[in-house]
DNA sequence: ATCGTTTCTTAACAAATGTGAATGAATGGA
DNA sequence: TCCATTCATTCACATTTGTTAAGAAACGAT
């Protein structure tokens, strides 16, 4: 059952037996090989997705054709192109699998519909925009006040798995740096 | 009348006439000198505000003892701290006046409510939240993607008028850079 | 207007980060 | 397995940004 770590999830939330069924019963399993994009650039987002397994980037490309990260989701966590999705807008971001993947998949539409039938959704679903904009805030503040090694071992600390699932010009580009100088970075520290 | 800037607006977001008249009369109106705070690291932000007049800042203080600058907000903005206000958490900035300002203020439970009665009112919060999101994501991109040069020169050109009443210490600060190293941009950049 | 304080500018030097190139390791397909 | 490609590391050097210190300019209170 793929379902699993979602409901899981939810009752962790103190979602009821109910209304875990009927909102996991929307979602859609989808299954990604390597490289397979959800998203690209251009697209409006429609859905929400969970991430049940695997690796996603949010990313686009810079004038010299190379990939800027913005984002990424692992498992357990919640993966769309919000601005889209809530504004209707073209993605200015592509979304891509790094690794095999198993995605659950909710429509906008259908997540609005049932968002109004059960309280609970509704309150979850504003408090997964929440976080996002806490977690945008707090990276606006580390780029403010931490330096490249700082951003470099906080991200480690907070994300330890991954530092081995995520190639190191990805993460560069996520800390803002290039590659050589993340690649020296790791040097100084001792590993 | 100091409800005209807000009344103003929000006739523009297609509110009618009395539902500006029940959302204005919420409001009470607070005046402000320079240096006057409406929030202190520490406290819980219970109110959101709109500034009719004048200049606020949002800062912490580093362990060096100077203010570092996360925000400001100026005439036809809102302004408040929205992590410690939606979540009742205690703010981890303070938030102070850099002119003397007047600011409409609304508490965070007559919002709730009018919001509640009001659906207009209900949505437009969405949305002032969703741009908060906006913005904090594009802020974040800057900081990744571009140097402080260019961070300065999209400062100027979004907020010109700005530039003549923010301190350059505190510019500096926004941008992530020391003061004097926006001094010497602004030297090469002929002006 | 004057004095003291704060802010801004400038300069020299230090430190951090970027860039280009070379090398070797890892990876993925045929 | 082999080859081609991609990725990571390293180095030398360039550029950007930080730091310290000094003086000039702007500001505020009296």
């Amino acid at each position: 059952m793929q379902e699993l770590k979602l409901a899981n999830l939810l009752r962790q939330e103190k979602f009821n037996a109910v209304e875990i069924t009927s909102f996991v019963e929307k979602f859609e399993v989808v299954t990604l090989r390597k490289g397979d994009h959800i998203l690209k650039e251009g697209q409006i987002c429609t859905f929400l997705g969970f991430v049940d397994k695997g690796l996603l980037i949010y990313y686009n490309l810079s004038e010299d054709g190379d990939e800027k990260i913005c984002d990424f989701a692992v498992e357990n966590q919640w993966v769309t192109q919000y601005q889209s999705m809530s504004t209707g807008s073209k993605s200015l971001l592509s979304i891509k699998a790094l690794e095999p993947t198993i995605l659950l998949k909710i429509s906008y539409q259908n997540l609005i519909n049932i968002a109004e039938k059960i309280p609970r959704i509704e309150t979850y679903y504003k408090k997964m925009i929440d976080n996002f904009l806490f977690t945008m805030v707090g990276r606006t503040n580390d780029f403010q006040n931490l330096v490249a090694e700082e951003r470099y071992s906080k991200f480690v600390k907070e994300n330890p798995q991954l530092i081995q699932r995520l190639p190191q010009y990805y993460l560069a580009s996520f800390l803002g740096i290039a590659p050589q100088s993340l690649s020296r970075i790791r040097k100084n520290n001792f590993r």
